[in-house]
DNA sequence: TAAGTGTATAAGTATTATCTTATACAGATC
DNA sequence: GATCTGTATAAGATAATACTTATACACTTA
C-alpha cells in the first residue's frame, strides 16, 4: 500500500473542517432525512451552494451518501465507510505514530513500507 | 465547551497532510533525535523551510517539542498530546458521529452542547 | 405544459496554504 | 571576533479552498 498515508492524509483533511464537522454531526444527532441541505445550510449560516460543495467532498471520500426525495435531497451518513475510517486512524495512531515495537530492525517490521 | 468542534477541526487539519503524517511517522518510527530538521527535508523532497513551516503547525497544536542540540534542532513527539488527540477523535467519533443514543431528546442528552 | 421548489454546477473573488529563495538568527568552532 | 552549520522567519509566487451570486437541472404540482 504505497499511497496508504495519502489516503488517509485526504480522510483526515476532508474532517478537517469545522463546518464539515458540524455536517456530520447534525446528519448523525438526528434522524433519517430530518434536515434537507437548505435546512443544513441555514444551520451553518452559510450559502446552500456553499453547503453543496462541502457535502460533495465528504460525499467523494464516501462518507455521505445522497437519497433524493423528489426535490429534495437528504443526505444520510455511510456508517459503515466512517467506521472504517476510524479502523483506519486507530491503525495510524498505534502502528505508524507508536515507538517501534520491532527496536527499530525495520527488515521485521511488517508496516515497514505501509506508512511510507 | 462552544468551540470543541472547532479544535477537532484544526487537530484533524494538522493532520490532514501527506507530509505532516510523514513527518510524524519518521520522527515516531526512529530512536529520539536520529534526524534534524534537514534531514527530514530530504526524506521528504522539500526544502527545508517548507519542512520548518510543516513542523511549526505541528508544534502549534503540540504535537511537536523542540529540541535544540547546537545549532541542530531535532523534534520529538510529545506523545502525551498525541494521546490525548487520539481520546477526542475516539470521543468525536463515538458521541458526536453516532446515531443518538437518547432516543433525541436532546435535552437528555449530556453531549448536546459539546459538539455544537 | 408552465410554474414552483430545492440542489448542483459555473464563474468569479477572497482567503488561506504551500512552496520557493533570500536572509536573519542561534550556537559551535577556528 | 570571524566564520561555519543548521534553523526560523520574511517575502513573494502559485495553487488550493471556501465562499459568493447566477444559472442550469431535477422533480413536483397546478
Amino acid at each position: 500500500m504505497k499511497d496508504h498515508i495519502k489516503n488517509m492524509a485526504e480522510v483526515l483533511k476532508s474532517l478537517g473542517d469545522e463546518k464539515r464537522l458540524k455536517i456530520i454531526k447534525i446528519l448523525a444527532s438526528n434522524i433519517d432525512e430530518a434536515f434537507c441541505v437548505s435546512d443544513i445550510a441555514q444551520q451553518l449560516g452559510i450559502s446552500q451552494p456553499a453547503t453543496s460543495q462541502h457535502i460533495k467532498v465528504l460525499k467523494n471520500v464516501g462518507i455521505l451518501e445522497e437519497n433524493r426525495r423528489g426535490f429534495r435531497v437528504f443526505y444520510t451518513i455511510n456508517s459503515d465507510v466512517l467506521a472504517e475510517y476510524k479502523k483506519d486512524i486507530d491503525e495510524l495512531f498505534k502502528k505508524a505514530f507508536q515507538r517501534c515495537q520491532y527496536n527499530f530492525s525495520c527488515d521485521k517490521c511488517p508496516y515497514n513500507n505501509k506508512y511510507q
